[in-house]
DNA sequence: AAGCTATGATTAACATGTTAAATACACGCC
DNA sequence: GGCGTGTATTTAACATGTTAATCATAGCTT
């Protein structure tokens, strides 16, 4: 009988890796890429939040930048939020008067959710700072290295 | 003067890539980071939900069933969630037996936290079949690629 | 036109993320 | 021994994550 404070043996949780070994979570996929996208935010959060951003809401007001015009279901796909979570953020955001709401004439469910100049206001303001400092994270990763990760990250998500 | 739907142009908001392309948001790490997550859990997440486990309590009763009693900060770091989080599960998971507390008789700041025979009862229910997800993964992704994205999480995550 | 089914958005309920403040204990200094 | 300072944990307040249910509108079928 193991006793109380007796680790379980071996970790047949996540697989072995190549060589045999069995897996640590320091070496499991999931926990890797939250310890990486911790590591990688740490360095945008102070940014934003001098400009009362969170980073789910930079990533809407950011992609309504790029894009122009969204429905709401779009809008949640590209920026990766849940649709309840978008219902939320707009109501914040409209306060803020960063978005203006309208509907779809052609199809009364959807509407169609635009930045306002303020918001883009906003965006010129934020955007350099978050290129320096995606200036400095390539620089101290490699560019290569930052590359070859997109392309890989990239691939996982397809899977 | 730009119209109120139109993009605003380019995107200098998180720099250019070794060809000075402008970035698009796929290209962007932090989203890339989140997207591969989300594909790679969703894999996990209805075989945790058949267990009544999400994301956070597999980890941290598969991390308690690794290593044995830890404190509360020690199992947060590890675990990759933060206190106040860590502090609202371990009243959960107290409740379902499936953690025992006792203070730290060195230091009474600290609690000590134990899985239960329950909780390592249930970690070799769920390891079989996430280690069976976690196969099919590295199949399909490729053992050499998976490693290699390992180690560059590994990188990243140390800048 | 009525009814069926599918889809877009919202609401509800509960869990975790996030920051700041409060609480409790440890430890060194006087 | 009392006191200031630091550390571990908790609490508070608000935001997002997550799943399920609800509501409204589209669009097809008859």
């Amino acid at each position: 009988m193991v006793s109380g404070s007796d680790p379980l043996i071996g970790d047949a949780a996540f697989g072995s890796t190549s060589e045999g070994m069995p897996r640590q979570t320091r070496r499991s996929l999931p926990i890797a890429l939250l310890r990486a996208r911790e590591a990688v935010m740490a360095k945008f959060r102070p940014m934003l939040a001098r400009h009362e951003m969170n980073e789910q809401q930079w990533r809407v007001i950011r992609i309504l930048g790029e894009t122009g015009e969204l429905d709401a279901t779009e809008l949640a796909d590209r920026a990766l939020v849940l649709a309840p979570s978008l219902t939320r953020m707009i109501k914040a955001l409209k306060t803020r008067k960063l978005i203006t709401l309208r509907k779809d004439k052609n199809d009364g469910r959807r509407i169609l959710i635009l930045v306002t100049p303020a918001a883009k206001a906003l965006i010129r303001e934020i955007s350099p700072e978050s290129a320096a400092i995606y200036r400095d994270l390539e620089q101290s990763f490699g560019a290569r290295e930052m590359n070859q990760l997109l392309d890989l990250l990239e691939a996982v998500s397809r899977i």
